[in-house]
DNA sequence: GAAACTAGTTTCCAATTGGTAACTAATGCA
DNA sequence: TGCATTAGTTACCAATTGGAAACTAGTTTC
């Protein structure tokens, strides 16, 4: 009993801390939650509708996330040839595997309002 | 069917993102869900315990992300009076509800290496 | 008395992030 | 002809983030 867990910086340690810096690396920055979770709201969406959407993002930001999302497969870009020539953005089957995390963060966000108004 | 969805900005909406704010304020930075994820697995720790425990983070970042989360309540910060003094970091009932989050965070990051092993 | 361990703080610096605004380029409409 | 809409891009700038290293300060050990 000197010396329990002596190794604790063991395997697993150091793939969950893996795991967790890969995945805040793919959803790194202001906007890739937002535009995932609206994308996965509202399926397929033109660049305009998501800067409308989403409040406050600009378009170069928009623009940049996208192509982030896109290099990442979560999302596909596809340009329509309608008159004026608009691109249709979706999130792909592996992007839908990210639902559950956004919805976590979403219901904790929540319940975080709910607790701060219940304490007033 | 001619504007089927027109007002598609609606109230769950704006709650939605405003949640997923809120959270990703609380754990803004690169380290918040690291510490919180060593807590979770470590129980009571010692500041000199998580810095040695989480690779990479400086005193200054421990220091201050610690404070962050003191501030809101997902960690206590207790003095013990021992020889040298020390000083004991515990994750908070209310933030073990973050919990899920982090679950869900590490499990795609595993997913997530497991398919571009998988696809190499 | 010097070194080491506790838990930080301070300073200084570099890189990243993100915002505004203007610009491109193709097409349609009045 | 000129304006609007599509989907961006570019340039410039400011704020934030985060890292390294040195420093404080009290106690204990050699």
């Amino acid at each position: 009993m000197i010396k329990r867990k002596a190794v604790k910086k063991s395997l697993e340690c150091k793939v969950r801390i893996t795991a967790i810096t890969d995945t805040m690396q793919v959803l790194s920055g202001k906007w890739k939650i937002h535009i995932l979770g609206t994308l996965l709201q509202g399926g397929k969406m033109r660049f305009m509708d998501l800067l409308r959407e989403i409040d406050g993002i600009a378009a170069k930001m928009l623009s940049k996330e996208l192509q982030d999302l896109e290099m990442n497969q979560l999302v596909t870009r596809t340009v329509v040839d309608t008159k004026p020539i608009t691109v249709e953005y979706e999130v792909t089957e592996y992007g839908k595997t990210m639902e559950p995390i956004i919805d976590e963060i979403a219901n904790w966000g929540v319940f975080y309002r709910n607790r701060l108004h219940g304490k007033d």
